[in-house]
RNA sequence: GCGCCAGUAGCUCAGCUGGCUAGAGCACGCCCCUGAUAAGGGCGAGGUCGAAGGUUCGAGUCCUUUCUGGCGCACCA
C-alpha cells in the first residue's frame, strides 16, 4: 500500500513550537534597541494623534517586586495598545529619589561604620552634604537596578532619558510649582508637634523610633473649675456643690505647663462625685477604675450628665496664671485615665488637631535642647523637662491638686541613634492650606479638588471617584516641610529679626541656581549666590531695605510627595509633552499619594487636573489573600519568575488579572499562564504553518473577497468581531477582556472549529485549489491580525511570529491594526448550534463503536432549511465524513460508515472512494491531487 | 476606630437596573486522534453564591448586622 503522507500539504514553519523565552526575549530586546524602537516610534509618528500617558515614579529603593511587575506591565499594555492604534505615545519613565527610607538606611550604614560621630561634629551644611552624597549614590544605584529589570519585562519607554526627582532640571521644575503656589497665597507657616530627639536636636520619623520600656510618673490631677455654678448647671443641679474639679490623668507631667484645654467625649456620660471629701468630675464608666487606682475610700455620686454639657466650662490652670476650657475631642477614649484628657496642642498630635479646630495655639514652652523657655513659671524656667517631672509633681502635691501618683512602666518611643526618650514638640512648619482662598476668587484647593473629582476626572474602576473624594473631603492641610537632609530644600531664609522670609521671587531666583547646580547648591552656596538673580527692590514682598547678605538659610526640605506631585510640571510641561495627561495609572494607594498630591498643586497653579483619567490596580497578595512580605516568606521574586517562565508568560498572567481588586499571586497561576501561552503560540504556529505556500498578495483585500456564507467567511467574521472587541477592551483598559477574547478566539473559533474543519482541504486539496487558497488567505489575515492584537501583551512573541511571516527586517511594533470589517452570513450561528448537537450525538455513538468521527455520517435536522446553504461545509465543520439534512426531524442521527470504503489519503468515507490503478482506495479529490487515475 | 474595596465551583473570574434548572476558562475524570505530536479534539462531573437577619410573589443581585482579607487615615513611598 502506498504511503500518501508525502503527498499531503502538511504545516511547515520556522516558528518553533518551543518558545525558549528566557533566551529569545533578550534577543528581541537587543533588536529593538538596535533599531532604537522608542525613538523610531516618536519620529515616524510626529503627526499622529498623541496619547499622553505619564509614569508615576517608583521609589528608587531596592530591586523591583511583583507589585512593580504588575504596575509596569499594565502601563506597557497601555502604551503599546495605543501605539497599535496608530498613536504617538511619548512615555518617560521616572523615579522618586529623595526621602526618608533612603536616608534612613544610608545613615544607618554610616552609624554602623562609625562615621556618624565625626559627621555630627561638623556644621549642619557639611554634615548634610555628606549624607546627601551617600544618598544620591544609593538612589542612582537602585535606579539602575530597577531600570534594567523593567526593560527585561519588555516594556517600551524612553529609558535613555528618564526623569529623576533629584535631577537639576526636575528640581527647578518643582520649585517652579512652589513659587506659583506661593503666589496664590495658600502657603503658610505654623507650629505643629513632631517627634523630637533632644539629644540630636532634630525631628524624627516614625521609622526612627524604637519603643522601649520606661518608668514615668503617672499622676491624677484635679483642675479646679472656674465657675462652680456653671458646673452645677451642666449637671442639671440648681445649686453649686462645693468647689468641683476636673480630674485628668497623665504620664507626662512635664507637659502640664503647656496645658490649654481638657477634652471630653461628648457622647460619654460623666459623673460629678465626691471622693474622700472633695468634688470632682470623671467619666462614669471609669469611676470604678479611678477609685481603685487612686485608692479612694469614700465615693459618692452626686449627679450625671453627657460630656457635651461639659464643653465650654472653664478651669484654672493649677500653676500657670491662666484659664483653660473644656472642649470636645473625638480622640477621647474610655480605656485609660479619667475620660477627661489633658490637652497640650504643642505636645501631641491629637491635641494639636483638636486644638487647631478650637482655635488654640500650638503652645510649646520647650526649646530644642529640652529646656523650658521663659514663658513658664520662674521655678521651671531653663529646667530640663525630664528633671521637671518630679518638680511639677511635687508642686501639684503641695498645692493640693495632686490626687494620686504611681510609677508607671510603659513602652515609650526612643531615638534610634541616641537611645534617649523622644518628646513631642511643636515646631514651625510650612503648610499648603487646602481651605485657604486662592488669590483669584474665593475658591480653595479642596473645593477645586472636589469639583475636578466629581466633574472632570474619569475613574477606572469607578469607585476610585468615591475614594479620592473621601480623601479630599477629610484631608488636613498639607505639611510640606521635613527636618531632614535627603531632599529638595525649601528655599526659605531668616531675616535678622529671626522671622522666615520667602517670596515667589526669591524662590524663582533660587530655582535658577538649583537648575544649574542642583539642590546641593543650597548647602554649599551663600544666600548672595543663591539669590544672584533676585532684586529686593523689584519684589513688593521684600522688607524695606533688605540686604541679601543679611539673610540666613533655613534647612527644611520638601515632603517628597511635593516633588513627585510636581511631575506634571517638571516632566510633562518642561519636556513639552503636553498638559494635562490623558492618563495616570498606579496602585490604589496612590489615591492618597500621587494622584491627590499631583492634583492639588496642579489645581492651585493651573486650575486644571493634571490627568483626564486615572486607572488604579490593587495590591499583590499571596495565595491566601495575605499581604506579601519578605519577612513572611510568601513573596515571589521577579527575577525567579523571569528565569523560570520568561517575561511573556508573566505578561500574559498580568493581562488576565482582574486588576481592580487584590491580586492574588501564586506560582500555580503563573504556571497556568505558561500553559495558556503555549496554546496561543501553537494556534499561531498552525496558522503560519499552513500559509507558507500562499503567494504574496494584499493580505486584507484578498481576504475580503471571501463569500460570507463560506466557512472561511464565518472565521473572518469572527476575526473581525474579535478585533473590534479586543481593541475596544484595550481602549477601556479592560485588559482582561482583551485577554479572554483572544484566548477564546484561539481556542474555540480557531483551534476547535476552524482549524479542525479546514485541515482536510489544507492538507488534501491540490496546492492551488481555490478552496484551499481561500482558507489560506483568511488564515494569513488571521495571523497578521492576531499578531497585532497580541503585540501589547506579548511584544516578543507577536514580533517573532510577524517576522517569521514577513521577514527578519520587519517589526510588528512599527505597524498599526489592519483596517477591515467583515460580516459573515448571519445563519452561521445556527450552524454552530447544530454542530454542538452533532458533537453530543457523536459522543453517544462511541458506545456503538463509532469512535472516530470520520467513521460517521450525520443526518442533521433542518426544520427551517437554514442549514442547506452551508451543506458543502457541514461535514468538515462536524469533522465527519458526510452530512445530510432532514427537514422533518428534530434529532441528530449518526450513521456508522465503518463498512464503507475509506480514502487512504484523506481517511474520509466519501461516496467517490474507489480502488485506483495502484490498488489504493482514494476519493476523486485525492486521486486528482496526486494525479492517480 | 473611620473611609473605600473584595469574599460566587479546587483555582482565576462573569453574573447589567432583583426574575428561566447560577455561567466561563484552568485544573480534574473518561474518551478520540496520532498528518499542529513535549501537539490537537470531544464529552463529563464540580457551587446551601463568607455568615446571620430583613424587604419582596421572587435575592448571588436591595437593606441591616457580622466575620475574613486588602488599601488608605503617619516626617514610609
Amino acid at each position: 500500500m502506498a504511503d500518501y503522507k508525502g503527498t499531503l500539504n502538511l504545516p511547515q514553519t520556522v516558528f518553533a513550537m518551543k518558545a525558549n523565552l528566557t533566551q529569545s526575549e533578550p534577543m528581541s530586546m537587543a533588536r529593538w534597541e538596535a533599531m532604537d524602537l522608542y525613538q523610531h516610534m516618536q519620529r515616524t509618528r510626529v503627526d499622529a494623534p498623541v496619547f499622553r500617558f505619564h509614569d508615576g515614579p517608583p521609589y528608587a529603593n531596592g530591586p523591583i517586586h511583583i507589585g512593580h511587575l504588575v504596575n509596569k506591565v499594565l502601563k506597557d499594555m497601555v502604551v503599546r495598545s495605543h501605539m497599535m492604534e496608530g498613536m504617538r505615545v511619548p512615555y518617560t519613565p521616572g523615579w522618586d529619589c529623595h526621602g526618608l527610607p533612603i536616608e534612613h538606611r544610608v545613615v544607618g550604614e554610616l552609624v554602623k561604620k562609625g562615621k556618624m560621630k565625626d559627621l555630627d561634629a561638623l556644621p549642619v551644611e557639611v554634615r548634610r552634604m555628606a549624607i546627601r552624597k551617600a544618598c544620591a549614590a544609593d538612589a542612582t544605584k537602585f535606579i539602575g537596578v530597577q531600570a534594567k529589570a523593567m526593560q527585561r519585562l519588555l516594556t517600551i519607554a524612553d529609558y535613555a532619558n528618564p526623569y529623576r526627582t533629584m535631577d537639576f532640571a526636575y528640581e527647578e521644575g518643582t520649585l517652579g510649582v512652589f513659587a506659583e503656589l506661593l503666589e496664590t497665597g495658600v502657603v503658610f507657616r505654623e507650629r505643629k508637634p513632631v517627634h523630637w530627639s533632644i539629644a540630636n536636636r532634630t525631628a524624627l520619623a516614625e521609622a526612627e523610633l524604637e519603643y522601649e520600656s520606661r518608668d514615668d510618673p503617672s499622676v491624677w490631677v484635679d483642675f479646679e473649675a472656674s465657675d462652680p455654678a456653671a458646673v452645677a448647671k451642666a449637671f442639671g443641679l440648681s445649686d453649686p456643690i462645693g468647689s468641683p474639679s476636673l480630674m485628668i490623668w497623665t504620664t507626662t507631667p512635664w507637659t502640664l505647663p503647656a496645658n490649654l484645654a481638657i477634652a471630653v467625649g461628648p457622647s460619654y456620660r460623666y459623673v460629678l462625685v465626691r471622693i474622700d471629701g472633695s468634688e470632682t468630675i470623671v467619666a462614669a464608666d471609669l469611676l470604678a477604675r479611678v477609685q481603685s487606682a487612686i485608692g479612694a475610700t469614700q465615693v459618692e455620686v452626686i449627679a450625671q450628665t453627657d460630656g457635651a454639657n461639659l464643653v465650654g466650662l472653664s478651669y484654672r490652670h493649677p500653676f500657670c496664671e491662666r484659664e483653660g476650657r473644656v472642649i470636645a475631642g473625638d480622640h477621647v477614649t474610655l480605656e485609660d485615665g479619667t475620660g477627661l484628657v489633658h490637652t497640650a496642642p504643642g505636645h501631641g498630635e491629637d491635641d494639636w488637631r483638636v486644638g487647631r479646630r478650637e482655635g488654640l495655639p500650638a503652645y510649646c514652652p520647650v526649646r530644642d535642647d529640652g529646656t523650658y523657655d521663659d514663658s513658664v513659671p520662674d521655678w521651671l524656667q531653663g529646667m530640663n523637662i525630664w528633671e521637671a517631672n518630679p518638680v511639677v509633681v511635687k508642686r501639684l502635691e503641695q498645692s493640693g491638686h495632686l490626687v494620686h501618683q504611681v510609677v508607671f512602666t510603659h513602652s515609650y518611643p526612643h531615638d534610634w541613634r541616641s537611645k534617649t526618650p523622644v518628646i513631642f514638640r511643636a515646631t514651625e512648619q510650612w503648610f499648603i492650606g487646602v481651605d485657604r482662598p486662592l488669590k483669584q476668587g474665593s475658591e480653595t484647593l479642596r473645593g477645586r479638588g472636589l469639583h475636578a473629582v466629581d466633574h472632570t476626572i474619569g475613574f477606572v474602576p469607578a469607585w476610585g471617584r468615591n475614594r479620592l473624594r473621601g480623601m479630599l473631603e477629610s484631608r488636613p492641610d498639607w505639611c510640606l516641610s521635613r527636618q531632614r537632609a535627603w531632599g529638595l530644600p525649601i528655599p526659605s531664609f531668616t531675616l535678622p529679626d529671626g522671622s522666615a522670609f520667602m517670596t515667589p521671587a526669591t524662590v524663582r531666583a533660587v530655582a535658577k541656581v538649583i537648575g544649574q547646580k542642583g539642590s546641593d547648591a543650597w548647602f554649599t552656596e551663600t544666600p548672595a549666590v543663591l539669590l544672584a538673580a533676585y532684586r529686593p527692590t523689584d519684589d513688593p514682598l521684600a522688607p524695606q531695605g533688605l540686604k541679601v547678605e543679611s539673610l540666613e538659610k533655613m534647612f527644611d526640605i520638601f515632603d517628597v510627595w511635593f516633588e513627585a506631585g510636581s511631575s506634571w510640571n517638571s516632566v510633562l510641561r518642561a519636556r513639552g509633552q503636553g498638559f494635562p495627561a490623558d492618563l495616570y495609572l498606579e496602585g490604589s494607594d496612590q489615591h492618597r499619594g500621587w494622584f491627590q498630591l499631583s492634583l492639588l498643586p496642579a489645581l492651585g497653579v493651573t486650575g486644571q487636573s493634571p490627568f483626564h483619567s486615572v486607572v488604579t490596580h490593587g495590591f499583590v497578595v499571596d495565595r491566601d489573600g495575605k499581604k506579601m512580605s519578605k519577612s513572611l516568606g510568601n513573596a515571589l521574586e521577579v527575577e525567579d519568575l523571569l528565569k523560570e517562565f520568561g517575561a511573556e508568560v508573566c505578561r500574559w498572567w498580568v493581562s488576565g488579572l482582574a486588576f481592580e481588586n487584590d491580586i492574588r499571586v501564586d506560582l500555580d497561576h503563573v504556571r497556568a499562564a505558561g500553559e495558556a501561552y503555549r496554546k496561543i503560540r501553537n494556534t499561531l504556529r498552525f496558522l503560519m504553518g499552513n500559509i507558507g505556500d500562499l503567494p504574496t498578495g494584499d493580505c486584507v483585500a484578498e481576504a475580503m473577497r471571501t463569500p460570507p456564507e463560506s466557512l472561511d467567511g464565518w472565521a473572518l467574521g469572527e476575526l473581525s468581531r474579535v478585533q473590534r472587541e479586543v481593541r475596544d477592551a484595550f481602549n477601556r483598559y479592560a485588559f482582561r477582556e482583551a485577554h479572554l477574547a483572544i484566548f477564546d478566539f484561539c481556542n474555540d473559533t480557531l483551534s476547535s472549529v476552524y482549524c479542525a474543519a479546514t485541515k482536510d482541504r489544507l492538507y488534501c486539496d491540490p496546492v492551488d485549489a481555490p478552496r484551499r487558497r481561500q482558507t489560506q488567505r483568511v488564515m494569513r489575515l488571521t495571523a497578521h491580525t492576531l499578531c497585532r492584537l497580541l503585540a501589547p501583551i506579548l511584544p516578543h512573541t507577536a514580533d517573532e511570529a510577524f517576522r517569521s511571516m514577513v521577514g527578519e527586517a520587519e517589526c510588528i511594533h512599527t505597524h498599526a491594526h489592519l483596517p477591515f470589517q467583515f460580516t459573515a452570513h448571519a445563519d452561521w450561528s445556527k450552524v454552530l448550534v447544530a454542530r454542538m448537537a452533532a458533537m453530543k450525538a457523536l459522543e453517544g455513538a462511541k458506545a456503538n463503536g463509532v469512535d472516530n468521527p470520520l467513521d460517521a455520517g450525520l443526518t442533521l435536522p433542518d426544520p427551517d432549511g437554514v442549514l442547506a446553504k452551508f451543506q458543502s461545509e457541514l461535514a468538515d465543520v462536524c469533522g465527519v465524513s458526510r452530512v445530510s439534512l432532514q427537514r422533518d426531524s428534530t434529532a441528530v442521527t449518526v450513521h456508522d460508515l465503518r463498512e464503507e470504503p475509506r480514502c487512504e489519503r484523506s481517511r474520509r468515507r466519501d461516496a467517490s472512494v474507489r480502488l485506483r490503478a495502484d490498488g489504493v482506495a482514494l476519493s476523486d479529490r485525492d486521486a486528482a491531487a496526486v494525479g492517480a487515475a
